[in-house]
DNA sequence: GATGAATGAGAATTCATTCAT
DNA sequence: AATGAATGAATTCTCATTCAT
């Protein structure tokens, strides 16, 4: 005699295990509402089970964020798509593009853990997690392999610091996309970011600010 | 004629009020622990004084800390000291002291805030108090003034863009900061920042990626 | 399968839910000590139960407070047993009955209510509570009713005011069982109330004060 | 050197005592709030002095307020106005402007003292001023004793019960004045009573019930 | 395994009263 | 006597977690 199956599962395709049906619509309700306010409770009535079944999928609450933010934020890169290949096009459109899906990024994933900011050990959980997963989502590494790689190629100078530049420019990301947090619950909107602040962002990239 | 002084507050120097001695003890704590769990409790019990005076003082716990962490951001901001002069010096020179000004400031700042971002009302009256308040406090507007000078002297290109640089460079302090983040409470050491990434950020700004 | 069930209640007769217990426990205490100052945690220890179990149950303090009066009075009501008939006995019998029952009535209710009139909130509660119910609970609609049958039977002056009678009756008992009020804790003491002044209530109302 | 005089009161004519100035600041909020949700702050705010002063007056808070109660309703006692005297007019006019009489007495005073049943050590030492002062405020037995009166003069039949009467007219005010306080706080509205039921109330107490 | 009521430790806030000045 | 800040117990309500069924 198998286990009981949730009654919120039963008929569902795919047949997911309620396990996993927990951390999607955790991750949806952290998405959607910051991890801030979330109870359990929240979470269970969402998900359309009893409030206990989460602790015998996880060891406690913080486990279960910490997985959401992480399924989220990997989520979020894989939704950002391509990336430009180095080499291709100029240099300007594709740091351009690559700019773009960093804010895009950001945009998706930092009002959800700007909430989860109260909750210390929900990150370290988080944090725990990202080491153990395989690192597509690290958006300074990706800058920085596309800025060596259009090094090789010469289309960027040879003196030029790739790590110091994918700092910045994730950096700009946060900046551009946590000011408009203080206006709690998270904003939908995606970061209103005007093109030229782009242009201008790149243009200092690549030129720098020497007189010349 | 006057009432009575509070028992914490008897044989003090510089006879503080005790709401003064409230906003320092929960500026401490914010600093230490960060926001993210303050009691009032723990703010009073701190103070060594009843846990209801908090409300002679303050309409509730968010004004309380709302004014401590404009207090903290501001001795943070005082504590940084003098920018260097546009025409002074190089232009390199001073772009390290401003970058390295920058991160200290966010160093002491933003741990406080991160445990605050749990609690939007607290962010804005925070806001609202930097609004009412003489502003030296705001970083980006420091930079692009510094660099905005410099241009008008001729140091810096007249293509060049301070807003965007300024942008670049406060982010890069974001990101330079909140990595150590999760291992909350937050890490008294300084954000251990290599000089070398220093010099390469100013780098980058002085003269960009483009080859030559 | 079926979630725990309170400590208080295992081996309890009738196997009341945890909602009717604390019902119950509430009524009680509001009839023996009013709702005065009565808190949330007194009736939790009273029923046996956990602090927080009443908002499992209950919306807040109020709903539970509402509902414990109204089956305070609904059963105050039912305790008084039968009415007398119209055309049965002598409207003096019939009359003297009926006060006597409503004074039963205020004796059981008054001092519950005198309590909750603190609580405007409360009362609101119980007001829709009353709307819902059956009323058998209106006495000055009992008494009136009653009035306009004997009428119809021509043993009651046509000339009558049969509304006017009730809400004279209804005014009486309030003034017979408040007055003992300000000795609150409510005494269980039944209102005193001498036979002879039910008499001449009695013979007033069927006589009136006109010479003849 | 005498003692200090409180601010609030320097240059008041009459040159009212503090103690005064407290127990009529107390009864016009008791008059306009009931005695509900006063607060000895509120007084004290409302009076134009500091919170403590209340104590170097009154024994505490419960004192206060039983004396502003004491006060109110011997004031509302007092401008109900003159008392028809027995033997002028007729009997109906007499009671019908003694029943109106007693309705506004009770408008004014009730909704005040609803406020208090919460608080029974208020209510109880209201009594003990009660039985302390002189009783012009005794509605019942003003109305019994008019009866009694007119009973002597021979325009009230020698039979008729005054106490009985002048209980159920009292009752009657509280039937009527009660009603609208679950709408607390206190109505300024006096209890719209329509004059038909005066009528009809007097005209019960004249005649009676008893079909002829 | 799933259920969901029970648990109980706190959280923020109020307010009568005291008391040094 | 007046002042009014300090005191601290008490209040309602929330919510992560447990556990009998």
């Amino acid at each position: 005699m198998s286990p009981r199956t949730a009654a919120a599962l039963r008929g569902q395709e795919g047949e997911p295990t309620l396990r996993e049906h927990l951390l999607a619509t955790a991750e949806r309700l952290v998405a959607e509402r910051g991890a801030a306010g979330l109870t359990v409770r929240d979470i269970a009535r969402e998900a359309g089970v009893a409030a206990g079944v989460l602790y015998n999928h996880f060891a406690d609450k913080e486990e279960l964020l910490a997985r959401a933010l992480h399924a989220h934020a990997a989520n979020a890169a894989r939704a950002v798509g391509e990336v430009p290949a180095a080499g291709t096009g100029t240099v300007e459109d594709n740091l351009r593009a690559l700019l773009r899906y960093a804010i895009a990024v950001h945009t998706a994933v930092l009002p959800a853990f700007a909430g989860a900011a109260a909750h210390p050990r929900v990150l370290e959980r988080f944090t725990e997690l990202l080491r153990g997963s395989a690192g597509g989502a690290d958006l300074r590494a990706v800058l920085a392999d596309y800025l060596r790689s259009e090094q090789r190629l010469g289309r960027v100078a040879a003196g030029a610091r790739p790590e110091a530049v994918a700092t910045m420019l994730v950096g700009t990301c946060h900046e551009l996309v946590l000011p408009p947090l203080p206006t709690v619950p998270p904003t939908a909107a995606p970061a209103d970011v005007p093109p030229e602040l782009i242009d201008d962002l790149v243009a200092t990239v690549i030129d720098g600010v020497r007189p010349r």
